[in-house]
DNA sequence: GTCTATAAGCAGATAGAC
DNA sequence: GTCTATCTGCTTATAGAC
């Protein structure tokens, strides 16, 4: 067993990748300086040297600590005993919610989806897509047998994501409005768009008259 | 009117702004360096500041000629005058197609939705977003004027770009196959998909037996 | 229109004082 | 554990020859 380190090495080291994550996911691995993080934490570059040993690892590291516990939320998903449809509305509730509220984190998915190196995609898979798409696999089971299940995984993580990697993109575009960002509204539209495709509910009638989603 | 530049002078230009976008797309803008840029095209870094005054710029045009006409393909899809289900489908593979034909023009899509400013991003919008949304708008006022169209718009195309944009991952993932990547497997699949959230056709009966999309 | 040479600055990383 | 100072190499961009 390790010894714990102390407790103020823990923090400025959790300090340091809590300021990297938020430089790296606004500008990318090769727009952020050591120089930049350093200044970010209130230290020198080569005060970073001591925690980490190269700009790679302090990446890997910060990334690890971005993706961790990530699935946790959704994990609770599958502890209800609730019908698999109500379930799969509450995966895609807490989907959207999780990446309407970490836009670094979707941002650093992003970032590792085009210049993640084969160690950085296994990073990516272990923390974040293996998990999800094992609680996503278990519903499509159940209410989607005839479906391609990794067809329709994909499809339906896309449908969620998509809403946000465009969020700032859309303000440029016409007939944008500020609710089409709300998680609730996305949630509520993407699992009606869901439940109609896969056939669990009939068309219409379960919203209100005039809210469209 | 401005008289036209002699023939040699643009194939070089095209040839810096070709080599340019294969480099900006794989890398990223900081990823790169003029000597790279040079180096791919077999000249030296000061010959580039003869055809661009500087790298902003160079980027800027790279990302106009890369994104040039891209809209082109979907286009032809509002000429027919065939059912609206059909134009929908229609639109879905050639935007699949194009997505699957051109992986260097989703990756600079993507890295300008993740650093795009203002400018770059009216870049986006439009030479690749404004025809594609407003053609995909005509085809869901007709087909579905019950949903949200912005809400809409921006499901459908995050279902197809999905596909793509974790194609790398997904080779990492277990289930995946190659025909996954296939645009015609991935076009049938959306479509399906698409027809019943939309209610256009009735489940199932449209596939050959044991073909899962 | 392309070359070599060079300027000025920033990058990652290290040495050694404290 | 953090500092200042520094090394080396690469960056954008320019000057001027050909």
């Amino acid at each position: 067993m390790k010894a714990l380190k102390s407790p103020v090495t823990v923090t400025t080291r959790e300090h340091i990748l809590r300021q990297a994550i938020t430089l790296f996911a606004a500008s990318g691995y090769e727009g952020v300086s050591m120089r930049h993080i350093a200044s970010a934490v209130g230290t020198s570059a080569a005060a970073l040297y001591h925690h980490f040993p190269d700009k790679p690892t302090l990446y890997l590291e910060a990334i690890r600590f971005a993706f961790a516990d990530k699935s946790a939320t959704l994990r609770e998903v599958m502890a209800k005993e609730t019908h698999p449809a109500e379930r799969l509305y509450d995966f895609i509730r807490r989907f959207t919610q999780m990446v309407y509220a970490d836009p670094a984190f979707l941002k650093l998915v992003h970032r590792e989806l085009l210049d993640g190196d084969t160690e950085r995609m296994k990073v990516l898979v272990t923390h974040v897509f293996a998990e999800t798409r094992q609680i996503l696999k278990g519903l499509i089971r159940e209410l989607a047998p005839d479906w391609d299940e990794t067809l329709l995984m994909t499809s339906i993580i896309g449908l969620v994501i998509h809403h946000y990697e465009t969020a700032t993109l859309r303000s440029f575009l016409p007939g944008s409005q500020p609710g089409h960002e709300d998680p609730e509204t996305v949630a509520r539209h993407v699992n009606r768009f869901i439940q109609h495709a896969l056939g669990i509910a009939a068309p219409a009638d379960e919203w209100p008259d005039g809210v469209k989603v």
